[in-house]
RNA sequence: GGAGGGGUUCCCGAGUGGUUAAAGGGAGCAGACUGUAAAUCUGCCGGCGACGCCUUCAGAGGUUCAAAUCCUCUCCCCUCCA
């Protein structure tokens, strides 16, 4: 795909704008693309990374999605990786500020964030650059000089600020500079384009303020839709729980998928799968008209979300342990092990409560007589909601605690 | 710098001397029902081999038989004034 970007400016556009939530400066974007066409230079696609979250799930994948798509037309991605910035911590959709990072903590997570999203993208068409680079010279002098190209009520037109600030919640002037070193990295790398969710709008506007500020050509802004997690109501996060990681197990990815609401699948379909916009509203309409049962389609939905990160046999396998599993209450294939020593045994035996405590599956003793008075525990298929009772342990053993969680006992 | 308000268990938010592990709501978890969805109903929701004990109401001291509640100091947040 070298030198896609030959394409017509119409086809690329096409390709470029297929599932985004907005773009700002499309004009612009236009003008860019003709140029590299003539001057067969790639567009410098910059997508900005915080480094605190360095696990992806499919949220984050949204965004990275229309990064491959950029890259295979040819233009040149870059990563840029907020070491610097993620010491500060993005306020974005924060109702508190954030905690700051460490140098070392933000290193780490730079690097796992990063094997991670080459899952997705070429890593021979990528450039990753830390911002630390720039603003790990910049004098005080410069940073003030840099922040006075805005004003404390432009800042305060963004949400989350204004509503904290109206909220009598704290603002600390060190978030005010997070945008604007965002917004300067756009000028230090002279980006063509920036991705990002629709929450980064602030954020992305002022690497077009800046650009300008700068004498650049301002840079087009992508916003992605953001995804909401499984629960169907926050967008996705780790913190929320409710996301699916990419670097999950099949069953695993197969499971938490079945677990989202009904009225997700469409969105997963259109922002997670690569299937035709003809299929897509096919299913929509079958969906709405009940020619397609949903459970049916969320079952697709999850197939083609573990064939992304896997192949097309290990999405069936996975389907068929979870029929298995829960439909005809059949343990799954692959169990957690959690090791025993027999020291801690008397007479082979252990209570009850401490045997579902040591599988880890719960957080205390407490919560296991909770789990077992509520009938929620069974060991070996056999349900058992009493307290006073040793049960006799074996290699091999299985735990079942609620409707998904299960360990398998190996002892030492 | 001055005046006032406030910091409660994951979140919001009651509680101003004992009956308070702390109302209520939300989130979460479990059971029933189902399609491991939604809705609904029920229960749980600090720890401990546990009708008792331990730790918790920003932090440190103090008063008291008894403190989240009263006093002192410290830290943090907000509002108004400068």
């Amino acid at each position: 795909m070298i030198g896609g970007y030959v394409m017509e400016i119409a086809e690329q556009l096409k390709i470029i704008k297929r599932g985004i939530d907005e773009m700002i400066g499309e004009e612009d974007l236009v003008k860019k693309l003709k140029k590299s066409k003539e001057e067969g230079k790639a567009l410098k696609v910059k997508l900005g990374l915080d480094p605190t979250a360095p696990d992806i799930h499919l949220g984050h994948t949204v965004v990275l999605q229309k990064l491959k798509q950029f890259q295979d037309l040819g233009h040149e991605i870059i990563l840029l990786i907020g070491d610097f910035t993620g010491r500060i911590g993005d306020p974005t959709g924060k109702s508190k500020a954030r905690t700051q990072l460490t140098e070392e903590e933000v290193k780490e997570n730079a690097r796992t964030y990063e094997e991670q999203i080459f899952k997705i993208l070429d890593p021979k068409k990528t450039k990753v650059v830390f911002n630390s680079q720039w603003f790990g010279e910049m004098s005080f002098s410069d940073a003030i000089q840099l922040s006075s190209n805005y004003t404390v009520a432009r800042m305060l037109e963004r949400e989350d600020f204004s509503k904290r600030y109206s909220n009598n919640q704290p603002i600390s002037i060190h978030e005010f500079f997070y945008p604007i070193l965002q917004g300067y990295d756009s000028v230090a790398i002279e980006a063509d384009v920036e991705l990002g969710g629709t929450d980064q709008r602030f954020n992305l506007l002022a690497g077009r303020n800046l650009q300008k500020e700068y004498g650049q050509e301002a840079q087009a802004i992508i916003m992605m839709p953001l995804l909401e997690g499984l629960d169907g109501v926050d967008k996705m996060s780790k913190s929320k729980g409710n996301y699916i990681g990419i670097n999950e197990a099949p069953s695993e990815m197969f499971g938490k998928a079945m677990s989202m609401p009904d009225e997700l699948i469409t969105r997963y379909f259109e922002l997670l799968t690569d299937i035709s916009l003809e299929e897509l509203n096919k299913i929509k309409e079958g969906l709405a008209n009940g020619d397609l049962h949903p459970m049916k389609m969320k079952k697709k939905v999850a197939r083609e979300i573990i064939n992304k990160y896997y192949d097309e046999d290990t999405a069936h396998a996975a389907q068929e342990e979870f029929e298995r599993v829960f439909k005809e209450g059949d343990t799954p294939d692959e169990i957690p092990e959690v090791e025993l020593a027999t020291s801690d045994l008397e007479d082979g035996k252990l209570w009850i409560v401490k045997l579902v405590a040591a599988t880890g599956l719960v957080d205390s003793n407490s919560e296991a007589r909770r789990m077992i008075k509520q009938g929620a525990v069974s060991i070996d298929d056999k349900r058992y909601d009493k307290m006073n009772l040793d049960i006799e342990v074996k290699d091999g053993m299985v735990i079942k605690v609620g409707k998904r969680r299960f360990a398998k006992i190996i002892l030492k």
